[in-house]
DNA sequence: ACCCCCTAGGTAAGCGCTTTCCCGGCAGGC
DNA sequence: GCCTGCCGGGAAAGCGCTTACCTAGGGGGT
């Protein structure tokens, strides 16, 4: 492990002058010396310290995110956002998945923190549960108040930016498209109670009931896990405790398409005999049979502005919250009730 | 920012003791103190810096994975497995995107290798061009010459332990199942020209193609990018150069979707007048309509043993090298030619 | 010819921790 | 009653860098 120490001795130089030379400092260095040292940087195959340097430099470089899953499509598109504008500053991104744990968010806070990362992102971490989320605040602005920026996608209740999408908006829009159709009988397959994004999506497909002259009740609804697996119990379970259904609205695509696995298994037509929506218009949402209808979030668009405002300068203007419209998609896995 | 310092003041006592209550070192304390130092952590919110423990310590915490695109499902998969033993082992992982350009694969290591972690997981880089290999290859035994640990998912051609997918044995398993349904005049889809995922596969196929008594021709080949789109205008291209095909090959699965798409596109009834595999066993490929046949490989287990390789203690007997077998997954995309 | 100032490089003081070494005091053994 | 040994705690030396400050020359202006 070669030290700046070694390449100043093997230079015959000061470590100073092999920092300068190595961070390409303003300060005026001559050529012959650069030369020597750089040969010298070569020939011992250094490679600085990144802990000694940020710990010198007080200066934050990296940037922490924390999801629930960058394998769940929903959160890789989202990274994949996130990282686009991060590798575009220049900053390297640590991701950390949080399994949809409260518990392993908060320490996973505390550990980016303690890492003196420039800025946290949040994605998808609303809770339901009043606790929890008071003490992922206490620890967000205690890291703020030492100089982090935090930028959270999803609901804004916490200190930082904010980009939510519109997930109430959105459930409505589901909604209001499956009753302007004609139905009546609709079944939901909700995600975690837990989490703000069920309530919310939620939320907004019972505003569509009511206005509709309806309302969902309880076995209309079913709670799943946001997976695929989860979404085709979860309409085996719809199925057997309401006889009538002609439509099903599942809070994500993921669990959409099991929910078509299921249908598809029972011989039951899509849409001819059961209409069904999903919500967030996935990449595969495409390529299903039938063509899956949904809402669609611009869910790398929504990383884009989260980075945007983890790194921008300055917030003297205090917080940021933008919104990102939810947008129906119409394909094929709808259509009018049968007769 | 509360440092240990301002705790020690706070608590009255030494630097020296702070740190060891707040690292309970096996050095005993007395219970009173502990208390005073416990609740002046408390009331300043202490949060150590990492960077300076890191630096004191010398020791060796996070662990660094590299991969194209986490976004990508393949990719996806295999990095829930390296985080799941990661996290089991309480380490913190740090992800980053090569996005298949070879120089930020570079840039990466150096990053990776200047912030201390205890490993480096590279998955999916291995690149047909010599000189590129030689510089990783460089780099990483400069890592590991200094105590870091490097697992290559891939083909072996580094230091350091690796569990290498059998590439080449899946590409003649879904090129014999071709040949043995009937098929003679069969098209590939392969993926860029550059990584060896693509030359591998490729080169069973052609081997399966031998041994049946035929060839491919350089029209029966089409390059295109590992995703949906490029294999959409690949089965295009392969469909206009080759009038008498009756199967396609993709190199993976999001690729063979794509192709699924065009095909359908197009009327062509599949497996009925075109039979159509894949590659990986996505978890999408039973969700399509006809299920993918593919040939499965074990993402999520490749990458527990790539991380349980990256965190074992010594490597006294030298590097270990895994393989992940390849399994056929016939399901409804093929069948035999048409009369 | 002198002075001043600018330039190139070195010296050394940190950054926030950990840990070795040392010291004072107490209990116990003889 | 004195010495030994142990225990709890502090002082201080780093870890590998950065950077403010200082110094020694050398060139130009008058």
């Amino acid at each position: 492990m070669a030290t700046l120490a070694d390449v100043a001795r093997r230079a015959g130089v000061s470590t100073a002058t092999v920092s300068r030379i190595i961070n390409n400092s303003p300060k005026p260095v001559a050529d012959a010396l650069r030369e020597r040292v750089l040969a010298a940087v070569a020939e011992l195959q250094f490679v600085p310290n990144a802990n000694a340097q940020q710990l010198a430099r007080a200066d934050r470089t990296a940037v922490g995110v924390i999801v629930h899953d960058v394998s769940d499509p929903y959160f890789a598109e989202i990274t994949r956002g996130l990282q686009r504008v991060a590798t575009d500053h220049g900053r390297l991104v640590i991701i950390c998945n949080s399994y949809r744990d409260p518990e392993r968010e908060l320490a996973y806070v505390d550990l980016l923190h303690a890492h003196q990362t420039a800025a946290i992102v949040l994605a998808g971490s609303g809770y339901v549960d009043a606790p929890i989320t008071a003490r992922l605040d206490g620890k967000l602005r205690l890291y703020q108040s030492t100089g982090g920026r935090v930028s959270v996608i999803g609901r804004h209740e916490h200190a930082g930016d904010a980009v939510v999408p519109e997930n109430e908006p959105g459930g409505y829009l589901a909604g209001d498209a499956l009753y302007r159709l004609g139905h009546t009988a609709i079944g939901v397959i909700a995600g975690p109670r837990h989490l703000t994004t069920t309530t919310d999506r939620l939320a907004g497909l019972r505003r569509a009931a009511k206005e509709h002259g309806h309302r969902l009740g309880a076995r209309q609804v079913v709670y799943a896990d946001f997976d695929r697996n989860g979404g085709a119990a979860a309409a085996a379970t719809l199925l057997a405790q309401n006889p009538g259904l002609t439509a099903i609205a599942a809070l994500n695509d993921s669990m959409a398409v099991g929910a078509l696995a299921c249908l598809r298994e029972r011989g039951i037509d899509v849409p001819g005999e059961m209409s069904l929506i999903g919500f967030d218009d996935m990449p595969i949402s495409v390529d299903v049979t039938p063509p899956l209808s949904t809402v669609r979030l611009p869910l790398e668009e929504i990383g884009v502005r989260a980075m945007t405002l983890a790194l921008r300068e300055g917030d003297r203007d205090g917080p940021l919250v933008e919104h990102a419209a939810a947008k129906l998609v119409l394909r094929g896995s709808t259509g009018a009730p049968r007769g």
